[in-house]
RNA sequence: GCGGAUGUGGCGUAAUGGUAGCCGCGCCAGACUUAGGAUCUGGUGGCGAAAGCCGUGGGGGUUCGAGUCCCCCCAUCCGCACCA
């Protein structure tokens, strides 16, 4: 019988669907495992090659645990909601749906090919509503509830009110917007429109005015991490700031949490610092510089006094640094253009030209300000504040160096120890104070210094108080000294910024939210889901509404509703636990599903989400954990990065202005220019001249010189898209080679991990393979011939290393170093002519988690009905693994001199004197004893003398 | 600038500190063929006729022994980037 991949396929992945192989339901008799994929935005232009790529390796992991007696889950969906889909239906006017509803039925059809072990009966998209009904309740439930820094998890907004009620902001340690203090008789006392508004500041869910990245192309607001170098990711239109009020989640008050939660995962490093620095926890202090008055002299009595009760505190300006040791070297305060005291302190001589300057800033795009970063700008504002450790005036400038989503928008500048800082004292001629030297001896004239000092070692130098200690001692006592003044303190910032969650688009979850009086209540629960509704255009209104305030009559009990929507995000960050139970219509993920899978185990897909997807998914899990609906703190236990696929383009070489193509290393002697080819009209990078000339019109009548009677095409890596003809479909491949081997040949690849090209040009090899290994089970004329003799030493001995080392390469993701053992293996058996049940049945279970189909064949042949997925990983036995003999390499000072072999059981005491007795070996040691004789077992004997 | 990773034949890659280059592609030779982009067999890091010598980006070090561990440098890729 011949190995027929076409027929094959197709009969058994319409068998594992009719019998619903792939199911699967809770089970306590055995222990979980949870395999999950990061799930497909389905594109227009459906799978490349890279695509199934994660979900191969997560598909043989998932098989391997499977018969390892693991109840596996392992679901698929899709990501459904998001920017293409609606510009595409922009342009068409076809509804999103229909074109999602297409893209998902492509999708599904390329997936099924490659014969994945999901469970489809868990599969959901995003945009389902009985799916995006739990976005919307997650929602609620983050608008009802607040961060208690105290018990360090979300707590129910409710509980917040009783305090308010009873105390006021009273001894109040919460995340919030804005620092408040009010009394319990002022709460008491306010009205619904005041309590809601005081709320807003500690929702986990808050309305707020925010400058946000604003992208007037995509009609739009987008998160930090959809905008690259001042462009929109999907689009890469310019992205402006924009003061807008818009719905916010509070992220930064996990970031403590998201920060230590990596030191239990076991993630990659890289991908864990990279999450470290999107985190970005700086220790430092905050200090409060009062405004300088004019005739004040006893400023800091009434500074003090004034915070200490509470009033007039807006007067001081309160800075973040990392170095309170360098405070006796502030020459100068910096604010932000957005800072909201630079109206109110700025001098009358000074207004037109603080005006200028602040309103330049504040309209200059994300992209120019980020290109002209080395650039120094900024204007004095007339005012002065005063340095409460020296006392002294110093003058307070603005300049957009200084960012307004960080810190507090406001910070002392000390020049002799930031480059910044410098850069802007030199530009506008401010004094540079030193403060800190490598030793007390060497402090120097910084009016001659090319750059500032920043390094944070040495000795702190005209600096008061701490004159002399070390910066790292110094910065502490600098902390110690403001903490009894009463003007500051010890504290942690984080580069985290909240994550803006409005989008003013269509294609999104419609926030379960309507407005009353100006203030948004959330829709009660059991209404839930909010319908998307339907609108005549995709399209904001002509007053610049989003499109959802084109709906008609859709309104909440005569109530304007939320018109934006939620981001793509929104539905990514949970939907592993809807896999758990995906058709409950009563929670998110009832308790027993959830104690059962528990949160999953493996993880895959790419580094490309690490500071979206992997940190908003793990938010909205520490907060589903804190209100107890998920029963773990990391949703994501174990986490692989597939490497992405790059495209590997052909080139072929065109003489100038002739219509001649020349061969690769025939080049030089015309002058050509390279011209991207379709890689599917060539083959090991040998160009098909027939397909050539058939593939454009243009190169009907094209002449070619060839080397050696062939037309050799150039190479480059580059990014896989169409218009490079670079593009590898899988379909194709399966047609031409089959599932199977397409399946090992991504793996053959190279490590997981790692990014590669693809290249086509070795898939011969592992179909070779495929078709070798098939072999094995058939004889001479083509009959299923497997025996039931028992098989050699030798045998046994492949089979058994087999099964170890596959166990091994599993375990460990190294798919590629498994194929090369599977074709060793293959190999030996071809050469023994090994036709023998006892080794043929547990190769096949062993090959079945990595070429399905073929397995699932012989393995029915084998005479069994049950899949061969069910079939137990077979235990390798350690006596075969065992040598008779050894061969020792044995060297003389560590250079390789002879090769000596003794039984397996000797000792390295019973090989010492023989290997000392060998004639040759005598004679490299020419009558010296040696100093020493090293022995490893089983690997090499090194005399040293 | 900061952080992370990677560097081994013509190519993809492999090597618990122990004979560097397994497995595959490509290439060379041969067999069977009317034919081969089929199949099978053998060879294939460099220099050398050979013995042998040299070889894992470069330079040091630890070790009996280093692709692997440590230090410095170079190159490439990725992430962040005025984060005080």
């Amino acid at each position: 019988m011949e190995y027929n991949f076409r027929e094959i396929e197709k009969k058994w992945q319409a068998l594992w669907k009719e019998t619903g192989l792939y199911k699967t339901e809770i089970d306590n008799a055995k222990p979980k495992f949870y395999v999950l994929d990061m799930f497909p935005y389905p594109s227009g232009a459906g799978l490349h090659v890279g695509h199934p790529l994660g979900y191969i390796a997560s598909d043989i992991y998932a098989r391997y645990k499977r018969q390892k007696g693991f109840n596996v889950l392992h679901p698929m969906g899709y990501d459904a909601f998001g920017l293409p889909a609606e510009q595409y239906a922009i342009q068409t006017g076809q509804h999103p749906a229909i074109t999602t509803e297409k893209n998902v039925n492509r999708y599904r059809e390329q997936l099924d090919k490659i014969g994945f072990s999901f469970d489809w009966d868990r599969s959901f998209k995003t945009c389902d509503p009985d799916y995006y009904k739990w976005t919307q309740w997650t929602f609620i439930q983050l608008f009802n509830s607040y961060y208690c820094n105290q018990a360090k998890q979300a707590r129910p907004v409710s509980e917040l009110m009783e305090a308010f009620a009873a105390h006021g902001t009273e001894g109040l340690d919460v995340a919030q917007t804005k620092p408040m203090e009010f009394t319990a008789e002022e709460w008491n006392n306010a009205s619904e429109k005041k309590r809601q508004e005081i709320l807003m500041n500690y929702r986990l869910a808050y309305l707020a005015d925010t400058w946000v990245n604003w992208c007037p192309k995509l009609g739009t607001v987008l998160a930090n991490d959809e905008v690259v170098n001042g462009l929109s990711v999907r689009g890469g239109f310019p992205v402006e700031r924009k003061l807008m009020r818009q719905w916010v989640l509070r992220v930064s008050a996990y970031a403590e949490r998201l920060l230590n939660g990596l030191d239990t995962v076991d993630w990659t490093d890289s991908l864990k610092e990279i999450q470290r620095n999107w985190i970005g926890r700086s220790e430092g202090a905050a200090v409060w510089f009062p405004l300088a008055k004019e005739g004040q002299l006893d400023w800091k009595k009434i500074y003090m006094g004034s915070h200490i009760e509470g009033v007039e505190c807006e007067r001081a300006f309160e800075i973040f640094t990392t170095r309170p040791d360098t405070i006796f070297g502030v020459t100068f305060m910096v604010l932000c253009p957005e800072h909201e005291m630079i109206p109110s302190i700025t001098t009358p001589e000074q207004k037109e030209a603080v005006e200028a300057y602040v309103s330049w800033a504040k309209n200059r795009s994300e992209r120019e300000r980020q290109a002209e970063v080395k650039k120094v700008s900024g204007v004095f504002t007339g005012a002065f504040a005063i340095n409460p450790i020296t006392e002294e005036r110093i003058p307070i400038w603005v300049s957009d160096y200084v960012l307004s989503d960080y810190g507090t928008g406001a910070i002392m500048a000390v020049p002799a120890h930031d480059s910044r800082d410098f850069a802007f004292a030199r530009h506008f001629d401010l004094p540079i104070r030193q403060v800190v030297a490598p030793s007390v001896d060497e402090v120097s004239n910084p009016d001659t210094w090319e750059e500032s000092l920043d390094s944070k070692t040495g000795v702190c130098v005209n600096s008061g108080f701490i004159d002399g200690m070390a910066v790292k001692d110094a910065g502490k006592a600098v902390i110690e000294r403001i903490k009894e003044m009463g003007v500051g303190y010890g504290t942690v910032n984080f580069r985290l910024r909240d994550a803006i969650f409005s989008r003013q688009r269509y294609w999104g979850e419609p926030f379960p939210i309507y407005y009353e009086d100006g203030m948004p209540y959330p829709v009660p629960e059991n209404e839930l889901p909010v319908l998307l509704p339907e609108v005549d255009q995709f399209l904001p209104t002509e007053t610049g509404e989003p499109p959802l305030a084109r709906a008609k009559d859709w309104t909440y009990h005569g109530c304007q509703r939320e018109y934006s929507t939620m981001p793509g995000f929104a539905g990514s960050s949970a939907y592993y636990l809807r896999y758990m139970d995906p058709k409950n219509d009563k929670a998110l993920v009832s308790k027993e599903a959830d104690e059962y899978w528990q949160n999953v185990d493996l993880y895959v897909g790419g580094a490309e989400h690490g500071t979206g997807h992997l940190i908003y998914a793990r938010f909205w899990n520490k907060f589903l954990f804190d209100i107890g609906v998920s029963c773990k703190d990391e949703p994501f236990r174990k986490l692989i990065n597939q490497g992405m696929i790059q495209g590997r383009s052909n080139f072929v070489y065109r003489a100038v202005s002739t219509n001649k193509f020349v061969s690769l290393n025939l080049r030089k002697e015309y002058e050509t220019t390279p011209i991207h080819v379709d890689v599917n009209i060539v083959h090991n990078d040998i160009l098909d001249i027939e397909a050539f000339k058939n593939w454009m019109p243009d190169f009907k009548d094209a002449e070619f010189i060839l080397e050696d009677g062939q037309y050799i095409c150039g190479w480059e890596v580059e990014k896989m898209s169409k218009s490079k003809y670079n593009v590898q479909n899988p379909d194709d491949l399966v047609e031409k080679y089959g599932a199977d081997t397409l399946r090992m040949y991504e793996m053959f690849l190279g490590p997981v991990e790692m990014a590669k090209p693809w290249d086509t040009n070795g898939i011969e090899g592992v179909s070779r393979f495929i078709r070798k290994f098939w072999k094995l089970y058939f004889d001479g004329e083509g009959n299923f011939a497997v025996s039931g003799e028992e098989p050699t030493k030798a045998e046994w001995k492949t089979l058994h290393k087999t099964i170890k080392k596959i166990e091994e390469d599993n375990e460990r993701f190294s798919f590629n170093t498994a194929i090369s053992a599977f074709m060793i293996c293959t190999n030996e058996l071809t050469d023994a002519k090994c036709r023998k049940r006892a080794v043929l049945e547990p190769l096949c279970v062993l090959m079945s988690a990595y070429a399905p189909h073929i397995t699932e064949e012989l393995w029915s042949l084998l005479g069994h009905e049950e899949s061969v997925l069910k079939a137990a990983y077979p235990v390798y036995d350690e006596q075969y693994m065992v040598e008779d003999e050894y061969l020792y390499p044995v060297s003389f000072n560590g250079k390789m001199r002879l090769k000596m072999s003794f039984p397996a059981s000797y000792t390295p005491k019973e090989i010492e004197p023989l290997v000392l007795a060998n004639p040759d070996a005598q004679k490299w040691l020419d009558g010296k004893t040696p100093k020493k004789v090293i022995i490893v077992p089983k690997k090499i004997v090194n005399i040293v003398f």
